[in-house]
DNA sequence: GGCCCTATCTAAATCGTTTTACTAAATGAT
DNA sequence: ATCATTTAGTAAAACGATTTAGATAGGGCC
């Protein structure tokens, strides 16, 4: 059983109203080319028979598919458990209806990109976590799809990034103004964290951001420290308790990630730790989740929401040819809510 | 500038490997029709080409697109302010993985649905809110587009929807088995219900369900007390607000919607109210800030995860010719945190 | 009446594949 | 050596629209 056994073609209108398919065409894209009355006679029959046209056959024509694709380092019902992407979404579709583009959200099919693009009908991707050199992407590259990076590098296609460095060497900066030196830092780990941290990633940069406030405030950086965690609850609360484990006894934690930093309440907590008298926490992203979780968690803004829009507008600025690339890094803002003591820097 | 005047076609594969493109077409799809080395020299030639198919021209004639189509009543940037959808999209999409099917997200366009359906290729829809005769769906019966409802009413096509009734009245039955006479219930309104409460809806559901128990306690149902709220934090906040300013003095809160019910939380503590103490809230959805906000709110849980996952499931089934309609009906499960003060039904 | 112009409509090419039907050559059986 | 069968490949139709280039008829003008 096709489906679509009994979809009706403009060939069929055509027969009825007893004109040319091309009639029919003209009858909704150029009806100056027809006569009033054949006009209305031919969208009568249309609306009679509910002929609507093809929009494969159409974008096959047109070269125009009128929607984009977003694709995700990991699968996207994993990638959605972050509220990260929950806004970003939010912030991409936002834009996809100004534009009026429909948003295709795409997996990695076992775990790879290429057999996608082949599958997927867009005009055009955004790419989140991946740099625009990763092998991954070289075959949009050579087919010359349109596309743009998110928390990637990127050189000859447009990129959109944050400064993560400078908004974690700012939270690390008021930890260590502060008179903290016993910091415990949980980092992005696994499913939500740069596809290919080889140097480029957010993770890096985020550490990056981190070190670079020990060194100026000459404190001790301590490795084993810096703990690799899960971007989820369950992982920070993991990796806090880890930490106690081990004999670590911080006094301020800092979690490249806010559903890490959540996790980190929960377990201080259960610790009997007062949050923020004995641990102050800061997070990364300001996520939902942050301003949700009591106590409020002090975090490093990002404009997340920002960022998903601006994906979509460089995106489709390529796709309607214009090829030059656009590398937007935007700013971070030190947000100090209720997981930290003082509000001065 | 074509973003495309580059593409690589099957022609020009089957030029430089000096094959007929039938045969470049077989050595991707049925290569035992062509000898071994004529298919290893298409494919080297494809590759050094960096040729790919046409996912149009191809869905062209296998009528299949690969990806399903997710509309709402709402703009998608409107409606994914709601956690609940998040939710339900992380459901539709671990579904969609394993069928390998992408996920297009639709708004409506200019506030109506038919141009949506006619400028995107999918191959079939999950549309959220609606009944099944509502008007504006139409057009996709009439073309025997496949679609499902979820949160809507249909009978010839599958649905899946919760006994948001049996929902809205346990929760209800506990404040009122609890003595509570003085209730608020903030239903919903707008961005977030059913687009055609006319009876069918959601919000007519729970509040029938809300209705139901007043009627089998005794308890006086009074008009007034049952506000619309806006699906928000600040609506909540809002109308609870408004009730108190127009003397009325609740203590106990029903709301037909979790994010409402955080918003009364903040209210409440704003009036110096003590939650559950002075106040007792119970919400609906059991999404996720239901159990991130403190105190955690005791909410009427439903399978929104399986939700996504079923329509997903029931879309693609009817996508592959079965034209039997199936009705999912989910269990809703009350669910006691700590906005309420006991445990016993 | 002859000429041109305009208004209205159509035939055919096109988009990039897949699929069906077919051809030509080679192989195998007798 | 002949006929049937397999193998390797191709030409052409189909998918469902849009677009280009005509075709036909009628009207206005001289």
């Amino acid at each position: 059983m096709m489906p679509y056994s009994k979809r009706i073609t403009i060939g069929d209108v055509a027969a009825v109203a007893k004109v040319s398919p091309t009639a029919v065409s003209f009858a909704f894209n150029k009806p100056d080319q027809l006569g009033i009355d054949t006009v209305n006679r031919i969208r009568q029959v249309a609306a009679d028979l509910g002929y609507m046209p093809s929009p494969v056959a159409r974008a096959l024509i047109s070269k125009r598919v009128g929607s984009i694709g977003l694709l995700t380092p990991q699968p996207l019902s994993t990638v959605l458990a972050n509220t990260y992407f929950l806004t970003f979404l939010q912030g991409m579709s936002s834009m996809c209806d100004e534009q009026e583009f429909g948003l295709l959200a795409l997996s990695p099919i076992d775990g790879s990109l290429d057999r996608v693009f082949s599958r997927s009908s867009v005009d055009g991707f955004v790419i989140s976590g991946f740099d625009e050199d990763h092998r991954e992407v070289l075959p949009l590259k050579k087919r010359r799809i349109p596309f743009v990076v998110v928390d990637g590098a990127a050189s000859s296609v447009s990129s959109v990034n944050v400064d993560d460095e400078a908004g974690a060497y700012a939270s690390a900066h008021h930890m260590l103004s502060n008179g903290h030196r016993d910091i415990l830092i949980l980092m992005i780990e696994g499913a939500f964290g740069h596809h290919d941290e080889g140097g480029h990633g957010v993770g890096r940069r985020r550490l990056a951001g981190y070190h670079k406030a020990f060194v100026e405030h000459g404190a001790d950086w301590r490795d084993e420290w810096v703990l690799p965690a899960a971007s989820s609850r369950s992982g920070g609360e993991r990796e806090f308790n880890v930490a106690l484990a081990q004999g670590m006894r911080p006094t301020a934690v800092l979690c490249a990630a806010d559903a890490t930093a959540v996790g980190v309440i929960t377990a201080a907590h259960q610790h009997g730790l007062s949050v923020p008298r004995d641990v102050e926490i800061i997070g990364f992203d300001d996520s939902i989740e942050s301003n949700l979780v009591r106590p409020a968690l002090s975090t490093v803004h990002q404009p997340i929401f920002e960022k998903g829009r601006s994906a979509v507008r460089l995106l489709t600025r390529h796709i309607d040819g214009d090829e030059r690339a656009e590398h937007i890094v935007m700013e971070t803002r030190l947000l100090l809510r209720d997981t930290t003591r003082t509000r001065a820097g």
